[in-house]
DNA sequence: GTGTGCGGTGTAAACAGTTACAGTTGCCTC
DNA sequence: GAGGCAACTGTAACTGTTTACACCGCACAC
C-alpha cells in the first residue's frame, strides 16, 4: 500500500525526516532550495501523508467528532456548513446518526472517545443522561451543542430561540384579528425546544390579552398523521378555533390535509402556520406561512465556535441564540378574510 | 487525556501487554480467569483504547470514507443504514459532501488517501475525472459506488435501474389510456441516471406503439423553478400534452404549481408523476404519483458489499441493480376521468 | 576576538498499540 | 518416558511521524 515514508522521502533529499515534517507543517522555517527540493522528492515518488501516525504522533487528532440524534434535511443544511468550516481548518468529520436510540448512541460516543477526537458537535441533544458526553467533557474534548441549547450550563451552543420565534408567530396572527388561536405542540414531551415553542405560544396571548384555552390545544408528537388527527379532533370542537399554530411544518401538513379532506378551505376556513421552514413548505397547498430556522447558520457558527475552542483551550464557553424569522405565505390571512360562518 | 495506556492495564494486572491486547479483540484465546481480571483492571482505571495508535501498529485503519456527491433526504436515509451496517462492524465513517464542487472533492479524497481508508463508498458520482478515486482504488482501498453506476466497468456498486422504473410509469399511463404523454427531464444532461429515465420513457412509448413526439418534451435540471417553467411551456402549446412524466419530484411539484396557478386541475386537466418518492411527495397537494427509489436498502447492501470486499480481499467485485416500485397517488387517473376539453 | 542571536538543520526519544515468534505448562498417547 | 499437541502467555520488534533539544555557521555588536 502506500510503501513511501517520510524517511523515503528524507533520504532521497538528503534531509532528515524533521527537515520534511517541518516542509509540511511549517514550510516557512525551511530553506527555500531546501523546500523545494523535498517538494519535488515527494511529488516523484507519489508520497503520501500518513494521518493515522501523524495524529498519533501528535498525542491527539484532528477528527471531529459528530453526533447528530436525528436528521431532517435542516439538519442536514447544518452539517454541511459545519463540514465546510471544518474542511477548510483540515478537520474531517466522523459523523454518526443515532436515531435517539440510546445504545447506538453510546456505541457512537464511545468510538469517538477511542480515537481520541478534537472536538465534538452535538446536534439535537435532549436527553437528560448525558455521562458519555460528560466523560468526553472530563477529558478535555470541547464540545458545542446545536439546536438544543441547555441553558444555565456552562456548554457551549449555538441554538435559535424557539420561544420567540413561536412568539412571533402568534404574536403577527394576533394582528390579524385572530383571537381564538388554537395549538398543535408537544408540550408534554421531553423536548426542550419544543416546549419552548408552547410557552412562546402562551406568552404571545398573555402579552395581548388573551386568556388561554387549554380546549384549543392539542399535544402531538410531530408526524403527519398526528397533527391531521389533532386537526380532527379540534374541528369537532363546538366552537373550533380557527386559526392552528402548529409546532412543525409536518404537523401543519398533516393539519392542512385533515381540513381539505373534511372540504374546508386553507386559509378561508381555518389558517394554519407551522414551524421550521422545512424545505417542502414553499411548495406546498397552500404554501405554508412558517418560522423559519437558521439551520445553515448554526452550522457554520457553531464549527467556528469550536475551531476556537480547539485552538485555546482555555476559552470561555461560547453562546449563541440566532433569531428566527417569519415566513408568510398562504396557509393564514387576516381574520376578515375568512369566510364567515 | 487519556492517561492510562495498554501498558497500566498489564502492569496492574500482572500479564503482558500483549495479553490485554488480545483480551480486547481475541479473548476466547486467553484464559478466563485471566481476562476476568484484565477486564477488571480496566473498569477500575478507566481506560481508554487508543483507536488512533491501534490503526497506526495495525498499519490499516477502521475508518470508512464515504464521499456524497449531493444530498437528499433519500441519500441521508442511505447513508443511515450504511452507517447502522458499518457501527455493527465496529467501522466508524468519515462522510463528506462535496456539493459536487470538483475541488472540495479532491481536498475530501486527499483526506480520505491520508487517512488510510479501509474502504470507500460513493454516492452518486457522476464526473469522468475520476483520477483520484482511481488512484485510491489502485492503492488497494475497496469502493463501493451508490446510486450511479458505471456500467460496464469492473468496479462494485449497488444502484436500481433507472430506466426500467421510467419505462414501467410510463408503461402504466398508457394502460390507463394516456396515449399524449409530455416529458420533462435533463435528458441531455452529464447525469447518467436522469438520462436513463428519459430512455426508459422513450422505450415505453415505443413498445406501445407510440411515436416518440420531442415537442412534448422539455430539458430541465432538477428544481421547483425548472418545472414550472417546463410545464408553462408544454401547457402553451397548441395542443398539449395532458399527461406529464417528470424526471424528478421537485420537478413535478413544480409542475403541479404552474397547472394549478394556471386555473387548472390536477389530476383532471392535467395528470403529473414525479420519480424519487421524495419523502414531501406524499403530503403535498395532490399527492404525487412517483417512482420509488429503494435508498434504504441501497445504504444497507452497499455497506454490506464494501464489508465483503474489505474481508477478503480478492472478492470479484459485486453489482447489483435493484427494482424500484410505483408509487400511485392522486396526481394522476384514468385518461377517461379527466375533463373533456 | 568574544559574545549574542538567529536561521536552518539533525538527532533521537516518544507515542500506544499489534503480532510473529518463542516459550511454558499440562495433558494425552503410545 | 518420550513425543506431540493444545492452551495460554511473554518478548520484543515494528509502525510513521512529531518535536524538544542540540548544534552549526554566520552576521553583527561591542
Amino acid at each position: 500500500m502506500g510503501k513511501v515514508t517520510i524517511v523515503d522521502v528524507a533520504r532521497l533529499a538528503g534531509v532528515s525526516t524533521a527537515t520534511v515534517s517541518r516542509a509540511m507543517h511549517t514550510p516557512h522555517v525551511v530553506h527555500p532550495a531546501t523546500l523545494e527540493r523535498v517538494q519535488g522528492v515527494m511529488r516523484e515518488c507519489g508520497y503520501v501523508y500518513n494521518a493515522t501516525a501523524g495524529d498519533f504522533s501528535r498525542r491527539r487528532s484532528s477528527i471531529i467528532g459528530v453526533l447528530i440524534l436525528s436528521t431532517t434535511t435542516k439538519v442536514a443544511a447544518s452539517v454541511s456548513a459545519a463540514q465546510e468550516v471544518a474542511t477548510a481548518h483540515h478537520f474531517p468529520l466522523i459523523i454518526s446518526t443515532s436515531g435517539f436510540d440510546p445504545l447506538l448512541e453510546r456505541k457512537h460516543l464511545q468510538q469517538f472517545l477511542q480515537r481520541g477526537v478534537a472536538g465534538m458537535l452535538i446536534i439535537g441533544y435532549l436527553r437528560e443522561n448525558l455521562s458519555v458526553i460528560k466523560e468526553i467533557q472530563q477529558r478535555g474534548v470541547p464540545c458545542v451543542f446545536l439546536w438544543e441549547a441547555l441553558r444555565g450550563s456552562e456548554d457551549s451552543y449555538v441554538g435559535f430561540d424557539n420561544e420567540q420565534g413561536s412568539f412571533a408567530m402568534v404574536n403577527f396572527l394576533v394582528s390579524q384579528g385572530h383571537a381564538r388561536i388554537g395549538c398543535i405542540c408537544g408540550f408534554d414531551s421531553g423536548v426542550t425546544r419544543i416546549r419552548k415553542r408552547f410557552e412562546g405560544y402562551c406568552r404571545a396571548l398573555q402579552a395581548n390579552g388573551i386568556a388561554l384555552d387549554l380546549s384549543l390545544v392539542r399535544s402531538a408528537t410531530s408526524t403527519f398523521a398526528n397533527g391531521k388527527n389533532a386537526m380532527r379532533e379540534l374541528m369537532a370542537l363546538p366552537e373550533p378555533p380557527r386559526c392552528i399554530c402548529c409546532a412543525s411544518d409536518v404537523l401543519a401538513m398533516g393539519a392542512v390535509a385533515a381540513v381539505t379532506e373534511a372540504g374546508y378551505s386553507v386559509p378561508h376556513d381555518f389558517c394554519v402556520v407551522g414551524f421550521d421552514n422545512s424545505d417542502f413548505s414553499a411548495y406546498v397547498c397552500p404554501p405554508l406561512s412558517t418560522v423559519d430556522v437558521p439551520g445553515e447558520k448554526m452550522g457554520r457558527l457553531g464549527m467556528q465556535a469550536l475551531m476556537q475552542l480547539i485552538r485555546d483551550e482555555k476559552h470561555a464557553p461560547i453562546q449563541k441564540d440566532l433569531s428566527t424569522t417569519l415566513v408568510l405565505r398562504q396557509s393564514c390571512c387576516p381574520a376578515h378574510q375568512m369566510n364567515k360562518w
